[in-house]
DNA sequence: AAGGACAGCAACCGCCCAACC
DNA sequence: CGGTTGGGCGGTTGCTGTCCT
């Protein structure tokens, strides 16, 4: 059968989508749904094919997306898993939330299939290899143990080895509830100057969007975490310098249309650079009606999860972050030199949406720093 | 410091299948 | 009923970063 006929098509462009693609696609798709892939490229102003549109998407761009390392629940589960279904990555992927086939399957490839065969046991059939070898014993079970352990505890215990992306452990960093006024004001959470030792983290819970005529809006807030992974010692090192860093979150009017200014939507520079991209999902708890307060939880919490208010969403891309830490931090070159792995971002292709330029990191306030439709609220 | 080897992963390729005409 | 089209899936490639010598 061979190629596509959407492929067949010349000029169409392959490789590595840049941000700007993603930023079509992304706004393509959380406008009018995933419909037919093969008038996606063209209705999004794409030189792609259909079939690269909706890998994309499912790979990469979608919402729901987790990010970040395989947990050891997970781990086992695609163990057992790929045990009885084998290499049906689909159907694996299925009892993951938030995995795509893709993912597991280069997962597999890369590590799962490794780790057993060092195990002794065959990846194709789980059953112990029937190796001349017959030293895959206890040593070297005893030291694949150690392995994943090893790298368990370097997780918890030492964030400056960023994984690709990051999927944030937003449960444990934010309040169940924040609430703001209409005008922006902070109602919720902490942000004790006086005790700075989660300053960031405590800010960072600031957040807020308004919900306009009843109808759907977004908001991330991105930061309470990135900051902890980001910049760990923040919460080691009470005295310096990043407490009086500000966070923002950039906030939009999904309803308003207000995509058109987020800032680029990839974690994949165009240099394939690393870099981290979180989605956040808004549930707008409460009903609009209720004037006293918006109420906001975390979308993190598994029952809301399934709860269908929760459909609009946003991603951040981390740069934003790097970006406003170097604008705000006089001790950014000292800090990068502790964080290589975080500073490979290609910071200029991603910036061009949204300023700084008129950020005080020092007061509270909130004010458009970009096109209509994209708010920026920030907080410290 | 340089360069080769290796690992990880995004994206493409080719095939299958179902829906549609 | 056969041809066409589009979506889905698994295998594979190739790029990039990291590690090692």
């Amino acid at each position: 059968m061979g190629r596509h006929s959407c492929c067949v098509k010349q000029k169409l462009r392959k490789g590595l989508w840049s941000p700007e693609e993603d930023e079509k696609l992304f706004n393509h798709i959380t406008r009018f749904g995933v419909g037919c892939w093969s008038s996606v490229p063209k209705l999004a102003g794409l030189q792609r094919c259909g079939k690269s549109c909706r890998l994309r998407w499912i790979n990469y761009l979608r919402p729901d997306l987790k990010r970040g390392m395989f947990s050891q629940q997970e781990e086992d589960l695609i163990i057992s898993l790929h045990e009885i279904l084998g290499n049906r990555w689909a159907q694996i992927a299925a009892q993951l939330p938030g995995r795509t086939d893709n993912e597991i399957k280069n997962f597999w490839n890369s590590c799962l299939k490794k780790k057993l065969v060092k195990q002794g046991i065959d990846p194709a059939t789980h059953k112990p290899l029937l190796s001349t070898d017959h030293h895959h014993d206890d040593n070297k079970k005893q030291e694949d143990t150690k392995i994943i352990m090893t790298t368990e505890n370097n997780n918890e215990k030492n964030n400056t080895t960023l994984p690709s992306s990051i999927h944030l452990p937003f449960s444990t960093n934010l309040p169940s509830s924040i609430l703001f006024n209409h005008s922006g004001s902070y109602y919720g959470g902490g942000d004790d100057d006086n005790n700075n030792d989660n300053a960031i983290i405590e800010a960072s819970r600031e957040m807020f969007m308004t919900n306009n005529n009843n109808k759907a809006t977004t908001f991330l807030d991105p930061l309470s975490s990135l900051y902890a992974d980001y910049f760990p010692q923040q919460q080691q090192q009470p005295n310096n310098n990043y407490h009086q860093l500000s966070a923002v979150t950039a906030v939009t009017n999904y309803c308003g249309g207000g995509f058109c200014s987020m800032p680029s939507l990839t974690n994949s520079d165009q240099g394939g650079h690393v870099s981290v991209t979180d989605h956040h999902q808004l549930v707008k708890e409460s009903s609009s009606n209720n004037s006293s307060s918006n109420m906001y939880t975390s979308p993190w919490d598994d029952n809301i999860m399934s709860n269908k208010m929760m459909e609009p969403f946003f991603q951040f891309n981390a740069i934003k972050c790097e970006d406003l830490y170097k604008t705000s931090c006089s001790s950014w070159e000292e800090d990068n030199n502790n964080h290589q792995e975080h500073t490979h971002h290609n910071t200029a292709a991603s910036s061009s949406s949204i300023h700084f330029s008129n950020y005080n990191p020092l007061t509270s306030l909130s004010e458009d720093l970009t096109a209509a439709n994209f708010d920026v609220f920030h907080h410290i």
